[in-house]
DNA sequence: GTCTTTTTGCCATTTTATTGCATTTTTAAC
DNA sequence: GTTAAAAATGCAATAAAATGGCAAAAAGAC
């Protein structure tokens, strides 16, 4: 996606469109897998002049989360991922009990379970749970 | 699950049986929805004489969890949640995106969606992001 | 009860995230 | 392009969640 369409995106959601916020999801889109915000301000760090401060990435996805840009997913690590709302959606996601690394997986969208009354779901979410390659082959499982 | 039971479980899976960690199961299974850390402590302040340490209770549920007697979850909000291993498995997850509550849902065991080579699934989680009924009718969503 | 090993409690520290406020940037109006 | 109002940023401080080190206490084997 070009940066005049995330403009676009960011405009249309109301907000103004900054440096960070543009740079922010940009990074996520450009990303193959969910990143953390410490992660995103890495990626900054390495592919651009101007670093914004840690506090205004916390922010920018904030606000870019709000706004339906981007979705932080359930993670069991401690640092929460984000990745960008696009259009083609409905995949898993696999995580790494010792890495920690996130990865996207193609995945037939689950069923919604019944849920209790006056309750209201929006989005359901596919978590694997396991190893990687690269942590299997490693060491100690 | 009565105490007897409880300390054997702990027994088999090779520990002492402490009245930390008994307690931490015994809290754990008791309670009809994931806890956090600190639920279980402020249960555990509620219903026993002598209550553990803050870091006593991480470490017991970190070894019920290393040792498979009890789960951690995905979850969205920053502190993670346990829930015991039981026997009757396969249920999904409701977390409220407002008041970040976690409740167990009856739900069919999603297929396992296919894996990059050499990596290990162990666990499927399906979690389904929403408003509960208090969050929808309380306030703005 | 005594001994050995594991676990606990307490303190300090780390990691991740949030808040307050002065300064800067963005945008819309001229 | 200036300019003014609103929104966003940077920085320092603070909060929340979790972890590490080590001496004291408790489990379990005898």
């Amino acid at each position: 996606m070009t940066d005049p369409d995330l403009s676009r995106r960011i405009r249309d959601a109301g907000g103004r469109v900054t440096t960070a916020r543009l740079a922010v999801l940009r990074c996520l889109a450009d990303a193959d897998e969910p990143l953390t915000p410490d992660e995103v301000l890495e990626h900054l760090g390495r592919n651009s002049d101007h670093v914004p401060d840690r506090v205004t990435i916390y922010r920018a996805i904030d606000w870019l989360a709000v706004h339906g840009l981007v979705r932080r997913l359930a993670t069991v690590g401690r640092a929460a991922r984000y990745e960008p709302v696009e259009d083609k959606e409905a995949h898993a996601h696999f995580q790494c009990r010792r890495c920690a690394q996130t990865r996207c997986l193609p995945a037939p969208t689950p069923p919604l379970p019944p849920l209790p009354p006056g309750y209201a779901a929006e989005r359901v979410e596919l978590v694997i749970h396991g190893l990687c390659a690269a942590c299997r082959t490693g060491d100690t499982p």
